[in-house]
DNA sequence: CGGAGCTTTGACACGACTCAACGTGGGTGG
DNA sequence: CCACCCACGTTGAGTCGTGTCAAAGCTCCG
């Protein structure tokens, strides 16, 4: 389990990601393989990890008490960066969620790039504040399905025009832990929102936005579930 | 009231602040008036605001939602900047509680500089995300009490060699705010830390370490309250 | 002296957690 | 191929922590 390393600040050897470096690639970025779920990329506590970048898959970045109890960061899609949030050793741990490829930025960001990714972690990091100090417990889970919609959506092949599909990568324990819920509560206000004719779920992975605007009434606040 | 206009985004002009600004100053920053208590320093939604750095006394700054629940992202003490994070509109608004004293900060920072702050306060806005998704409300207010001694202690004048006292800026209501609690929740557990010996209030707002190393078992839930 | 604002305390309600049972799907080995 | 297992998800019943509502206390200040 990775409960046992996470706590461990002293240990100062960093694991090392398999990550794949063609020697005479000349390009900022190398591109590695596909990593099974439940790999971890960086364990909090560790020297610091460089930097990757996520192109296909999910990643959670997370931090956990010394009792176990876990808390999901941020879930990271394709196209945003992990590892940032400079120092010694790593603030949170991360894992994938589902196959997943990285790629490694070899090179340090410019300053601009670097300042423009901090800055998005950061409001990103506040919402989740927002959301866990203020929010009810369906306020949260549509909240979650919005923002994963907007990470990993792709218009629906079939149906209504305009809806969105999506892979769900995270576990109902991994949305639990992201939105300071139990697997119980997630499941039941899963249900909910299917039963209300907002969403669709298929093999318990493939979500469907099927009333995106209600949905997001009811991830503000404005529109109570049954 | 700041509900008001917490959620115009669409408001274009920045109000300004009261801050003085002697012409013939040289000076990187420049040092602002003491400003009262509940001062509006800037608005979320409002076109971008300055940086400051707070020289004296404490800033708050905080994301209202539309039905006005209130969720504190920060509480800022000397030494550190407000209005972090680019891009056209303030993410959060920030007031000031009791007064306080702000600097300018007239020239942009160099960039280590910048990523040094954006990277401190994403750390903290992450500890924050851990303490609202997974802490009770006795570890929220111990760790609260630990951060701000940590921020505005200095040793104590009389007592127990090491006990730390501070001004304690923030409200309960605040408190709550931080914390993702109500009031009576926060006031509940100072009498609670109070009747068990771990800290001393007097004035309602000058508190006293008695036992921070219980204080941080309590925190970190290794220790429970009566 | 009186009022306003904040804090504290108590009684009660309710939303989320806990514990437990059952269902489901995907792998594995006989 | 089927039986079995295991991990994960769902559902239900009951508990508990925190929220809600109400009232009283405290402090400051006019």
């Amino acid at each position: 389990m990775l409960h046992v390393l996470a706590g461990a600040g002293e240990v100062p050897i960093a694991p090392q990601p398999m990550l794949y470096r063609s020697p005479d690639c000349a390009h900022r970025e190398m591109a590695g393989p596909l990593l099974p779920s439940r790999t971890a990329i960086f364990i909090e506590g560790f020297a610091r990890a460089p930097l990757y970048r996520v192109v296909e898959g999910c990643v959670a970045t997370f931090q956990t008490l010394a009792d176990g109890r876990r808390q999901v960061i941020d879930l990271v899609g394709p196209g945003r960066l992990i590892g940032l949030g400079a120092g010694a050793r790593n603030r949170h741990s991360a894992e994938t969620l589902g196959f997943t490829r990285l790629h490694l930025v070899a090179e340090p960001l410019a300053a601009n790039d670097l300042e423009a990714a901090l800055t998005e972690t950061l409001a990103r990091s506040q919402a989740l504040a927002m959301l866990l100090g203020r929010k009810t417990a369906p306020e949260r889970v549509a909240s979650a399905v919005l923002d994963l919609a907007d990470q990993f959506g792709r218009p629906a092949r079939q149906g209504k025009r305009g809806a969105v599909t999506f892979h769900l990568y995270p576990s109902r324990g991994d949305l639990a832990d992201w939105l300071g819920l139990t697997v119980e509560t997630v499941s039941r206000c899963f249900t909910r929102l299917k039963k209300a004719g907002l969403i669709d779920v298929k093999h318990n992975d493939l979500v469907t936005l099927l009333e995106p605007g209600n949905l997001a009434r009811v991830a503000a606040g404005n529109h109570a579930l049954s």
